[in-house]
DNA sequence: AGGGCGAGGATTGTGTAACAATCCTCGCCG
DNA sequence: CGGCGAGGATTGTTACACAATCCTCGCCCT
């Protein structure tokens, strides 16, 4: 899984994303170029620009002169991240309840969204928390990718990530298939009514969170 | 204006961005870095991760071993770009406008519209057509701060230079004083009615690029 | 004892030079 | 006229060096 991608800074941005979103790398450490680079077997310059692609994402926070480290969450980020997050899901959920009037959607653009919800069952099924985790978040974002909407499923990937660290840290809890249930639902309300049942959808996961939806 | 800002990176940055969003910049023309680096007085490495900057803003587009080039846009990408922009803007629209019910505003919150909106007079008035361009783009971007939600702040703040891109070249007419009579009602509909008249006057503007919305 | 202050190490920012890897053009050959 | 290399152009990466900045820790003064 260690993949060999195309370029160096590729294959090291990887490896890094890979160990911040399982946790290896603890929030708020700071990642020396030096160590990393020796680590690596590749140069400072790689390292350098590697960090600076997940600095792009979000998933560490660099400034001139003090380096990169993984970002601390405090509640008032997860609700900055939410309202993205909101921003982007209503809307994808909005294009295709216009495009299908209400109507169930077709099978094709089902599938992947089922897909996903079969990795979430299986997940919570072996009750294996990271990988409940990540099919969680691959339900949303095949959800998003259903409309189409290139723009939009991309910002949402790249929230994604950052969400996926917020959560692997903040770790709500739910009972045990609870979370594929909640999501079958959801998909289906969606098809009926369109954005509002993904905002409430929101709402609950923020509130489970510990933070209360400001007005 | 050529800022100096803090380290050589940025500096080279904000000029190439300031190059490409005024247009000085061809659309599709490759960055070479060595050309680049003597113009800048700068070494290879700095112009490359100025660049990988810029792509990360999308006012670049790269690929590994071809290099950057600031990226032309067709239709399709134009609805992308519009879709992601209606997400943000209609959903710091309702933000606000829950928040405050359907009441005016404070004072506080309108008065840095107000202050775009008075930029975008003097520009229309003036004829100056780049001026016009950006401070229309400046009264969206308060529009969107005013909902005090940072991160749908920044993902804006990002389109926005990838947008003001895509109508620089687009170049939509407006008739004199248009652009200011038509925000200041938008406006108003956005503290009554929330979100809906923001999707309306993105949905115009489109059609005025002549992309027809499509279901 | 406690709080500024500065020296020096640690870390990042940038440059130079070089070479490897890949792309791309252009002329040759069939 | 179209495929195919050869070789130049360009990007990706390395090593080393040094400047700029941060940050820690011990000293000094009160």
């Amino acid at each position: 899984m260690t993949a060999s991608r195309d370029t160096a800074v590729l294959r090291v941005a990887a490896e890094l994303r890979s160990e911040i979103l399982s946790g290896r790398i603890a929030l708020g450490s700071p990642l020396r170029e030096e160590p990393l680079a020796a680590r690596f077997g590749v140069s400072r310059h790689t390292v350098r620009t590697a960090l600076a692609n997940l600095a792009g994402t979000g998933l560490v926070r660099t400034a001139p002169f003090v380096g990169a480290r993984v970002p601390p969450f405090d509640e008032a980020e997860a609700a900055a991240l939410q309202d993205l997050r909101r921003a982007l899901e209503s809307e994808a959920a909005d294009l295709l309840h216009r495009r299908y009037g209400g109507a169930p959607w077709p099978q094709a653009v089902l599938a992947p969204i089922d897909a996903a919800l079969g990795r979430l069952r299986a997940a919570e099924r072996d009750g294996d928390e990271a990988e409940t985790l990540q099919a969680h978040s691959a339900v949303h974002r095949a959800l998003v990718a259903a409309a189409g909407s290139p723009r939009i499923t991309r910002a949402h990937e790249q929230l994604s990530d950052e969400l996926s660290l917020l959560l692997l840290h903040a770790r709500p809890r739910y009972g045990a298939g609870e979370l594929e249930r909640q999501h079958r639902a959801l998909l289906a309300d969606v098809q009926r009514l369109g954005a509002p049942p993904v905002r409430e959808h929101l709402d609950d996961t923020l509130e489970r969170l510990g933070i209360p939806r400001q007005a």
